[in-house]
Order: structure tokens, then C-alpha cells, then sequence
DNA sequence: ATTGTAGTTGAAAATGCGTCTCAATAGCAA
DNA sequence: TTGCTATTGAGACGCATTTTCAACTACAAT
């Protein structure tokens, strides 16, 4: 964790940026959630453990917090952006069920092979990809063949 | 075109909802319109064609669409939801340059088949998938080689 | 240590996409 | 034609995110 600071601090310097308390502890907290959080509940979990710092720090804060490669933009949900980080974590894709709003994570070496290639044939130099498929998990599919409803159906 | 208005027509029939002229005319917008718009933009088309159908409507059909299986949503840029019209084009992904904002699109065969297959794997069932690359065109690629600035860049 | 100067912070106001409300209107089936 | 229900536009509203601004602070230079 300490290492993910030190990036951080790195990378914050070499754009003339300070290393205050509150990105520290921003910073801190991000690496304690397990995956997928959004800038509220990273608020939320601050004021639980009395730091006050504001939503404008938060929301200030995470864009550094990607452009220094220690964590990435996943779904967006519900209209809001949800985070996760990456660094010490290999890159994964994700399955969000329609049904119940559960989110599956998994590798794939192959994909990462095929999106390299394709890259390489239309001169594109990649950063970052993502890939999200969209569906019905196991439980979701079983409840619908007994006709009950979903967590996330909305009307007609 | 006139075929995806039957699809529209009888979509709507079978929800019990209504084939109304502002619903027509969005869908003829839509079709008329190329790739990836989002809804302000159909808004501000129609308007400088005299048609005053109003946001509400606009948003209140977009997800119709959807449903119909015409149009789906594709990358969100910028804070907006921008779609494609689906119907006659089969599915495609996209790469979207980080420098300039050109979106690409590719087909793959080979991406279809693995995630059908991983989706297998894990007992889900895909309704759909989305992969976007975020990386650099070619033309940013060689901007950036000669140290010239990119459209999209900001400072810092 | 002290100072100077950007960069930062919190609070609140502002933005802006998208949704909802509601009264008036209009398909569509009987 | 009638009646029921869905639909429309206008504007209010919701809510995540961004911006503003005055007070503050990290950090490099002194």
C-alpha cells in the first residue's frame, strides 16, 4: 500500500501538485474498499472513521487518482461512476446482471491477445479497455423460469 | 426504414402503448441521423427542421427504442448517453481516441465467440456486450511524436 | 526557520443531464 | 361518438459532479 503511495506522490510531483493529508488519506481509504466504490461511499466511509474531508476533495482527488494509473473508471450504474483499483490487481472484465445489479469479474488472456491485435491493424495504440457484458446470471435466469420477479424489474 | 417502423409499431402495440407522430418522427430521426448521437443532439435536429417535439418526449422514447431492439446505447462520452441506431448494422465495437475523440469502429468474430464462450462458463446469459478501447489514433500518435498539442488535451 | 507562491481546501452555489409532475390532448377500441 | 388510457409539452425537480472563492498550506527557495 505504501507503494501506491509513493506513485502517487511521484506522480503528483511531476505534474507540480502537492502531496497534502487529505489526498493521502483519500488515497489510504481507496486501497482498504475492495473493489467498486463511488465517490459517495468513499465519503461516507471517510465520516464513518471521523475524517472530514469534502465531497469536492473526493471528487477532486480521484481523477489524479486515475490519471496516476492507480485505479480506473468501472461501470457506471445508476448514473453513478464507480471506481476500482487497479493497482497490484491484473486487468478484468466484467459481467453486470440486468437482473439483480451483481457484477462479475473475470480474466481472459485471449481477449486481451484479440484486443492487441486489432489495435495493431488499425494503427491505435491502446491505453485501456473494457469490456462489459451485459445479461442474466444463474439466479436471475432459475427465478425467471419460475416467473418471479427480479430485484431490479421495472414495471411493463 | 419503413421496416424498422413496423418493428417500432408492433413493439409498441404489444406493451399496449401508443404509435403516436412525435414517436414517428423520432424514430425517422433517428435512422436519418449517422452513428452515435446522443439526445440533445436529435433534439436540436428536429428543431431546425421545425419540429418541436420537446426534450421529455425525446427521453421518454429513447428507451422505447431500446427495448424495440432498434437503437442501443453505446460509450458514454462526457457525461452524455449517446446511441446508435442497431437495426440494419450488425453489432460492432468501438475505439475511442483519448487525444482527438474520433470514435473507430471493428468488427470481431473472434470477440462474439469468447465471450459467448466465458458467458458459458459462468452460467450467464449475454443480452449484450460492449468492448471500447481507449487509447490513440494513429494521427495522435504522430502529434504527439512532434510534441504537438492534442484537441483534447488539457493542461497540467 | 521564514517567506513566498502556487496549489488546495471546504462550503456553497452552480451546472447540466435526465426524470417527474400535471393539466390538456389524442389514439384507439367499443 | 364515447370513454379509457396513454401521451404530450413545459417547467419543476433530483442528483451526481463541477466550479467558485476566500482562507489556508505544502514545499522550494531563501
Amino acid at each position: 500500500m505504501d507503494k501506491a503511495a509513493l506513485i502517487f506522490k511521484e506522480f503528483l510531483k511531476s505534474k507540480g501538485l502537492k502531496f497534502t493529508p487529505e489526498r493521502k488519506t483519500i488515497l489510504k481509504e481507496v486501497f482498504l474498499l475492495h473493489r467498486h466504490f463511488d465517490a459517495e461511499a468513499l465519503y461516507q466511509e471517510l465520516y464513518k472513521k471521523k475524517e472530514r474531508i469534502s465531497r469536492a476533495s473526493i471528487y477532486r482527488t480521484l481523477p489524479l487518482l486515475i490519471k496516476s494509473g492507480l485505479i480506473a473508471e468501472t461501470l457506471r450504474c445508476q448514473g453513478r461512476t464507480s471506481y476500482e483499483h487497479i493497482y497490484g490487481h491484473g486487468h478484468h472484465d466484467h459481467m453486470l446482471c440486468i437482473g439483480c445489479g451483481k457484477v462479475i469479474e473475470f480474466k481472459s488472456e485471449k481477449i486481451e491477445k484479440i484486443t492487441n491485435e486489432i489495435c495493431r491493424r488499425y494503427g491505435f495504440k491502446p491505453v485501456e479497455h473494457r469490456l462489459g457484458i451485459k445479461g442474466y446470471c444463474r439466479e436471475c435466469q432459475r427465478k425467471m423460469k419460475q416467473n418471479k420477479k427480479l430485484p431490479l424489474d421495472s414495471e411493463k
